[in-house]
DNA sequence: CCCGCGTGTCTGTAATGTAGACTTGTATAC
DNA sequence: GTATACAAGTCTACATTACAGACACGCGGG
């Protein structure tokens, strides 16, 4: 049985759905999170979340008929579900109530 | 081979002991977690947490002979590294790239 | 003594994270 | 028009992380 809550990848995953707005490809995805999370990310890790994510119910896909410029292939795109947003609400809401009064800590410095 | 980032439960933990400041024991982590992340955690996911974040270095263990109110059993005083801290931070940062711009999304009502 | 409580350890298993090979359709180069 | 290179995905296999609950141990009280 899939967690309720998320795991860090898979908040990462989200979180970039998210910022892409409107119907995110699994390679924009892919780039996002190397640019921003500085992260590389392999095909497998991406792919299995992004299934995971829609089991849980928290991503909504729609097939894509092969229509683009270039591969002209079945593409899915992702779109996060209220639920997603209310996971990743969640997650940040935990991890802030913790971190209240941290903020010394966490000031640069290091 | 662990990994360098953190899991998601990992974090939590990390920034429990982080709360508690100077030397935090296992149950204070526990009773933290639950009350602001409000999640029950059982003794086998707190402990194999903490025991892998010590692995890691991200943690800094000492252990105290028994002289305790009550119990008088050995107990293990847990304190966040800077490399812990380090890692907590990148955490962080990525979350926050990748959230960046999205504010209108988790603002409330929902 | 035996019991219960507080603190930890251990075993086992499920979910999550990752790498990389394999597939399929299209396009570009010869 | 066959070989090559891409692009987007699927699949297999395995490592790490997350959990639950049983078991162990020391001490105080009855």
């Amino acid at each position: 049985m899939p967690r309720a809550s998320l795991g860090e990848f898979e908040q990462l995953v989200l979180l970039a759905v998210l910022r892409l707005r409107d119907g995110a490809f699994a390679p924009d995805v892919s780039l996002l999170l190397e640019r921003e999370a500085g992260r590389g990310v392999s095909r497998g890790a991406l792919y299995s979340s992004l299934s995971r994510l829609e089991e849980k119910g928290m991503l909504a896909v729609s097939v894509q008929a092969g229509d683009d410029t270039r591969g002209g292939y079945r593409k899915r795109r992702f779109e996060v579900t209220p639920a997603g947003v209310a996971a990743l609400r969640n997650a940040r809401d935990a991890w802030d109530r913790l971190a209240a009064g941290l903020d010394d800590v966490f000031r640069e410095a290091g």
